[in-house]
DNA sequence: ACCCAGGGTCATA
DNA sequence: TATGACCATGGG
């Protein structure tokens, strides 16, 4: 549920902030998807309010909580497969393709590539991407680069680039240094022409 | 004190 | 279907 709640507090956001949200949740045990369903979105407004948007974010948090327990609760929902996860995700308020995404990578362990913001950013700037650049299009890019793959690799890639994109866009490759090289498309070879 | 980041929804054209 | 306002805060 902390995966899940996060991924609705990062939304337009730091995850610095989301964690710190996520801590008030906890502290005031409701972190917790029967707990969430029944509270007052006013009440989980003031507990998520360090992470900006706090109205906006109980309401999803609410919602979400809702469609889950709807589902059968957190286990039930979490071993629905992907292709019943990710629509069901999509059609709840708040819940857009990156979100649903983020969930169902790391709080489902589904085979499913997040593509944020950032990393749309990075690889269109190093000449890589996709020939539709929806985000549909990026997703099937990624997941086609990861090839055979499996989901630590899709959890530890993404989770590469948010870390360690900002800071090496600017003064070298992408993937230089990345520990997955070996398992995806992008070698440092194709990576150093662009 | 200012200005920026950042996902999703909703209204408008 | 594309575009832009809006949500409110932390941090540089």
């Amino acid at each position: 549920m902390d995966v899940i709640a996060g991924a609705i507090l990062v939304q337009h956001t730091t995850w610095r902030t989301a964690e710190r949200a996520l801590e008030s949740l906890r502290a005031a045990g409701a972190l917790d998807v029967d707990a969430l369903a029944s509270m007052p979105e006013d009440e989980i407004a003031e507990l998520v309010r360090v992470a900006g948007t706090p109205s906006v974010k109980a309401r999803r948090l609410r919602a979400m909580a809702v469609v889950i327990v709807g589902a059968g609760g957190l286990a039930a929902f979490l071993a629905l497969p992907l292709e019943v996860m990710r629509p069901m995700l999509l059609t709840t308020h708040g819940v857009g393709p990156e979100t649903a995404d983020a969930i169902a990578l790391y709080a489902g362990g589904r085979r499913t590539f997040v593509v944020d913001a950032y990393t749309v950013r990075v690889f269109d700037r190093l000449g890589f991407g996709p020939g539709v650049r929806t985000y549909e299009g990026w997703r099937h890019w990624f997941e086609g680069a990861l090839g055979a793959a499996g989901v630590p690799v899709f959890q530890r890639y993404h989770a590469w680039i948010v870390l360690h994109g900002k800071e090496r866009c600017r003064t070298r490759p992408i993937c230089e240094g990345c520990p997955l090289l070996r398992e995806c498309a992008f070698g440092s070879a194709s990576i150093a022409g662009a």
